[in-house]
DNA sequence: AATGAATGAGTCTTCATTCAT
DNA sequence: AATGAATGAAGACTCATTCAT
């Protein structure tokens, strides 16, 4: 592992300054005087680490998108060998991606308010990828006969993204992040699972 | 039904050139003066109709709500009294809000690209009411018997959401628009009431 | 003397409007709308009585150097015989003077803020004329044995009127009119004839 | 004292060159560009050094404040002990006074025409101090008998200040400034002292 | 490597004026 | 004669980017 040299620091520092004042003032609104002016260095400085304002937006995004990708691409696809193992790696990626509010309190707010307007191709690009991810979870998930055999993967896996989407941009708006987080967890994986209706009877 | 008079007629013209310009340049590299060409008409005359750039995106933000709420609205959340009933309603909302592409070509993508960064708390406002109409369908559900009783309604009916909006935003990227639709509709139903595990064998 | 037709009202009309609107605004702040808006017509109508902005502000102009001159033009320069009917003439114009002030309280307001900015070059002609009527009365004074007959009656002509264009401007902002008009007909009259040294003993 | 730096001189270049382009055109008719150009830099330039338009006018019009009242602070009110003294203060006043047209040739244009379009009422507040100012040399005066006791103070200071206002106004325009500033330091003093009436005869 | 003064392209916005009705 | 919809010239201001020190 290489050690850092001191212009890779700073270009994080830089990094953390964008990500912070980007998800707080937005892209557009926000100037690369501040996010010198929040480091306290001079904005030509800037210039040094990154081509332009576009650039660290990109940057801040590419790092964004992987650090929401992190939680479920620490589980293998393909290691669940019971139902419940199943079951509970989405539990686990669910709680770690919640997790990211603690870890680092901008991501989640540039990732859902900023990401489209600063490339929304990329951004487009970025979901392709979780739900191909996704799609093998699912796979496995069938082949293993945890799943129903005649779901339409690609459409599912897109769907479940959705709703990982939707709950964790509820969470940033919510008055108690770790309510909501246990609360999505919950009925969400019962949501993926069970779905709505009532379980058969007969 | 009031005639519609010149002035509003006028007024409607620069609301669908914005919402076109704004969808395919987006709100912050669109200019006026884009809006004015597209019509052929002085960008003075676009402040006759508009106080500002900002009035005229927020006026198109709330008809595209509008728009994305009106499946929904059509539908009484108390109405269905058989459970094919209801299932009827979830796939007739679904159809109709797909239809929006037919109709109003660019309001999607503005609802998708740019809404967050037009007035991202009116938006959060406007998936609040949506996820709010959408509980009264879940509570229906639940009192007909047609849904489980141990509902998250609040939860699931996000959730929910977060599907229906990803399903439009993919129909948005998609070749094949009608094809999607219909395994979005087929696959999403099946989801929200069946989920993705295998059919309970007694 | 022609009877005013209905054109002539109409611009009198408009013409006191604008009046009111400079003096409240300002020349450059005002808009010929809100000129109309005052009088409930529309502004194209504006355009068949003036031929612009400009041309009502100078007409504007023009009636406020009127009225600030007809005290004065009311005098006979030439008229006094007595050294009493001297000074009663220069109240007399002072008084009259101030009392535009409940005649037509915008004149005095456009006259000494918007005069300038209007047309300098107008407005220093008019001073002019102004003062060189001033000489008159001053030349009749020496002639007549009242004034001294070493008087620079050009500069003090000049002088005077500039004792009286502060005047007057320290009584448009004055809580009290009348008695910021009182004190300064006693002590301007008296500074005029007696000057500020004491009264020679010996 | 301190050395100013670069940043001070470059603002008062910036100051330097609105004054005389305000004088020329002007507040209203003069562009920031003007100002640029006029100095051959980057009108973003100016942004750097003031905030606004009508920040710099502000800042030109209390300079210019600043100078026409130097002559005056430049007098101890209480420090003649004779009358010949006194005489000589409001002669040094006068003079150093239209000095002003030599040294800093728009600072008078400026004041007298644009003045009051740019703030009327930082204006009325600069003739108040003027007018509060001289009551001090008026009180000395009286207390010293050089003058009669019996003045209205307060109004006699404004009148005077307006014969200065109007004297300096009148050297503005005069083709030969020299000369009306003599013979305006001569017939103004004349007529402070000793009024217009004839000399009274014993 | 760091700085921040200088730059000017780019955009919104106002409002006097015109003219078809 | 009256209207007010339409126009576009004009100008203030921002801010990403450059570059000399």
């Amino acid at each position: 592992m290489a050690v850092p040299d001191r212009t890779q620091l700073r270009r994080d520092e830089i990094l953390d300054a964008a990500e912070r004042v980007f998800a707080d003032k937005g892209y557009h609104e926000a100037g690369i005087a501040d996010i010198a002016a929040l480091l306290g260095i001079g904005h030509g400085t800037f210039y040094r680490y990154f081509k332009n304002k576009h650039d660290i937006a990109e940057t801040v995004l590419d790092r964004a998108i992987g650090r929401f990708a992190a939680p479920a691409l620490a589980e293998d696809p393909e290691a669940a060998a019971t139902i419940d193992e199943y079951r509970e790696q989405v539990e686990r990626m669910l709680t770690n991606m919640f997790a990211l509010f603690d870890d680092h309190p901008h991501v989640m707010r540039f990732f859902h308010e900023e990401s489209v307007g600063v490339d929304a191709e990329r951004m487009a690009t970025a979901l392709d990828a979780y739900a191909q991810f996704g799609e093998r979870f699912l796979r496995n998930g069938i082949e293993k006969g945890f799943l129903r055999d005649d779901l339409d993967v690609e459409v599912v896996s897109q769907a479940l993204l959705g709703m990982i989407l939707e709950g964790t941009r509820r969470a940033l708006r919510a008055p108690d992040v770790a309510a909501t987080r246990a609360r999505w967890i919950a009925a969400g994986t019962a949501l993926m699972f069970e779905g709505v209706a009532p379980p058969a009877r007969d």
